[in-house]
DNA sequence: TAAGTGTGCGTTTTT
DNA sequence: CGCACACTTA
């Protein structure tokens, strides 16, 4: 067997070079090391390192997962719904003589035959299937352009988008074709953000709170943080990351599968707490309800309770939206396509566009059986095909259709171009991670010669594989743009200003109020229980002690300061002058580099001021974060013109750029290491391969790195997709 | 009981 | 590189 790994690079890196810590000879070891720990740490500090770059042309580094039978199974079904699915397009296609009117010939003029029908077609369900790059976006607009200019009411269209970032896209369109005051009405955003919307205007219906705060994932990991002593867990095997569990819930409600199944597909070394985090589960539910808090999958699944069990809501739901248009179909999951089918029932009125082979959230449940079953749901559907790509050369349509023949299934689309043919997609072979950075970012200066920097991408599966090329970029001072990773809102300061607009807007947001408690010198954990304790029950003389005890006053201060903000009447604007006031002193105490903080409070500021109230701010906020980056703070519009993007694939959905550069191409790294054992993971991997390629217009660059560093040890190995592709590079 | 230090461990992807 | 936990110190 060929060695997996090759020890640490001692030379040559510019970047991060590997200091190799000697605290085992410090620090006494408790228990003995074994000889087989000793020996791996041996021959990981001194083994001589590999230095060719590995060729991938021999495919015996590869070792394919097995497929399970349910895998086999599932694949079966589905190739059979393929054929169906085939044979039921070919019947269908339509001699294409029919008469148009006058407004159709209009639209006509605009679109290619495929996505004419796509637009005007709008009674009765309609399946569309677009390949990369073949005007998806374009037929929704046009489609929706149409309806209105046929007299259908805005106020009854709906349409769901992945992104806001999408939806926005598309409203702006429809205005630039038929002027805003029509298409404002139209009702357009992600499932989470219309759940939101829904669930707020509608809370006297529902009977519910219409104060809710939403909690994201590091909210919910906190609210484990705080429960989890609730319950005895008896160290058994690796530490339960609280980020982990909170994946694991969020998974286990996607997939509508226990919390166990759930554990043992994503996560099996946390098997054996199978029933704390059963607990767990148990209390963190109770707890959100307590609190007034929902987390992402709450919006979704309480929208579609709502919808089943309050028939009133649910014809009013029914009514006003009788058109319905799903972008990215095959990335909904379970619930989100129940809440369409319910919407839909009534009307029938119900358009999904995807492309199965871009189906990459998975994670997420998203199944995108959704979209290859659609017709059998809908048994009266029409369903049309888009094929011809509008996006990239002809050389780099070869390369994607490549690798979809590779995967195992697919509604096969084949792509099309017109365009004339280009450079042929290139690879780039480096000697180390840093090297791999120099070379990539030598080919944007390049690039930089003919075409601007917007119209340049680097798209990489994780957002830690982004560092080389981020400190090259930044050495050469090259202005980029980070999307994905980690958030503006993520950042300490921003979550805690946040959680303090959150306490206004939900005085039972338990964990706003924690956080920012501990954030007080003196005050930790239990303190801050307690303390919490005495606000909960509701006697404002509880907290007296507290103030007399002696870190006393940082607690006054902030328990003034909430009440000064939650003075009825404030602006957002003020609101912010007292959190500031109160809160900029306190950070200086905290932190050093205190500059860089205020300008991203500053931004928080400006954001706040377009808001009236505090609970649509604090919600578009976790929804929509801001999630441009530039040395760390958000970008204006006009400076991105100027800046070159990275980003993650998942990210980079539904765009495109000129040139596209796809680094860090290892066995491990993309493919993702977790990927490699499970052949429906591996598949996904692959279409999130297919995706990141199909971004490019004109030219495309794939690169490796003979080594990378990776928790101490190198993977070497170029990726398998490489090796399917190979003789097109 | 807060807060600081050390250490071991495991690194997706996002609304 | 970040985190959960163990242990120490004040």
């Amino acid at each position: 067997m060929p060695k997996k790994y090759t020890p640490i690079d001692e030379d040559g890196n510019d970047i991060e070079p590997p200091i190799k810590k000697k605290k085992s000879a410090k620090s006494p070891q408790k228990k003995p090391e074994s000889i087989d720990d000793i020996l791996k740490r041996f021959s990981n500090t001194f083994i001589p390192q590999e230095e060719s770059i590995r060729e991938y042309s021999n495919d015996s580094h590869y070792t394919q997962p097995i497929q399970t039978d349910d895998e086999k199974e599932r694949i079966s079904a589905l190739k059979k719904i393929i054929t169906k699915l085939e044979r039921r397009y070919l019947n269908s296609k339509k001699e294409d003589n029919q008469k148009l009117s006058t407004l159709e010939k209009k639209y006509a003029k605009l679109l290619n035959p495929a996505q004419l029908q796509a637009a005007i077609t709008v009674d009765g369900p309609l399946l569309v299937v677009a390949g990369a790059g073949s005007g998806k976006t374009r037929t929704l607009v046009h489609r929706a352009a149409y309806m209105l200019e046929r007299g259908i009411n805005a106020k009854n269209i709906l349409l769901l988008t992945f992104t806001r970032r999408a939806s926005k896209e598309i409203q702006l369109r429809v205005n630039q074709l038929i002027g805003s005051e029509k298409a404002d009405a139209l009702t357009a955003g992600t499932f989470h953000g219309i759940a939101n919307a829904i669930l707020r205007r509608q809370h006297t219906l529902l009977d519910i709170s219409p104060s809710f705060t939403i909690a994201d994932k590091p909210d919910s990991a906190d609210i484990i943080r705080l429960i989890r002593h609730r319950i005895k867990i008896e160290k058994k095997g690796p530490i339960l990351k609280n980020s982990k569990i909170v994946d694991i819930f969020s998974r286990s409600r996607n997939l509508e599968i226990s919390v166990e199944k759930t554990t043992e597909r994503i996560q099996p070394e946390y098997l054996v707490y199978a029933e704390e985090l059963q607990q767990l589960f148990t209390l963190f539910t109770e707890y959100k309800s307590e609190h007034n808090i929902m987390d992402y999958d709450d919006l979704l699944s309480e929208f579609q309770r709502h919808l089943e069990e309050n028939r009133l809501f649910c014809s009013q739901m029914q009514k006003q939206f009788q058109y319905i248009m799903v972008d990215e179909f095959q990335d909904t999951n379970i619930i989100q396509k129940r809440i369409v089918n319910t919407l839909a029932a009534k009307h029938k009125n119900i358009m999904v566009v995807g492309d199965d082979a871009q189906s990459i959230y998975a994670f997420r449940g998203a199944v995108f059986e959704n979209i290859l079953t659609f017709p059998e749901q809908w048994k009266e559907c029409t369903l049309i095909k888009i094929e011809q790509n509008y996006r990239s050369q002809p050389a780099i349509i070869e390369l994607t259709n490549t690798i979809l023949n590779a995967a195992s299934i697919g509604y096969h689309k084949k792509l099309f171009s017109d365009k004339k043919i280009g450079d042929s997609p290139k690879l780039i072979k480096a000697s180390s991670a840093g090297d791999e950075a120099s070379r990539v970012v030598n080919m944007i200066e390049k690039e930089l010669e003919t075409i601007k920097p917007k119209d340049i991408a680097v798209l990489y599966r994780s957002g830690y594989h982004s560092t080389h090329i981020q400190t090259e970029l930044l050495r050469r001072a090259i202005p980029f743009v980070v999307y994905g990773g980690i958030t503006f809102t993520e950042r300490r300061h921003i979550k805690d200003v946040i959680s303090f607009f959150k306490i206004v807007a939900n005085k039972r947001d338990i964990v706003a109020w924690n956080r920012l408690l501990m954030l007080l010198p003196g005050i930790g954990p239990v303190t801050a229980r307690k303390i919490l304790n005495a606000i909960q029950s509701g006697n404002g003389e509880a907290l007296r002690p507290f103030f007399a005890a002696k870190q006393g006053d940082y607690l006054l201060a902030f328990i003034e300061a909430v009440t000064t903000a939650t003075r009825p009447g404030l602006s957002l604007k003020d609101m912010c002058e007292i959190i500031f006031a109160y809160y900029i002193p306190l950070l200086s105490e905290i932190e050093t580099d205190v500059s860089d903080r205020l300008k991203d409070l500053e931004i928080l500021r400006e954001i706040s001021a377009k808001y009236r109230s505090v609970n649509s701010f604090v919600s578009d906020f976790t929804l929509d974060a801001p999630q441009k980056m530039r040395n760390n703070s958000p970008v204006s519009d006009r400076q991105i013109e100027e800046t070159i993007t990275l980003s993650t694939v998942h990210s980079a959905k539904g765009l495109e750029w000129h040139t596209v550069f796809v680094p860090h191409l290892l066995d491990g790294m993309f493919p993702s290491n977790r990927a490699l054992k499970n052949f429906s993971n591996l598949e996904e991997e692959r279409r999130l391969f297919y995706v990141a390629c199909s971004r490019a217009k004109e030219r495309l660059f794939l690169s490796y790195p003979a080594t990378h560093f990776f928790g101490g040890r190198a993977s070497g190995i170029p990726s398998r997709f490489l090796h399917e592709i190979d003789s097109l590079l």
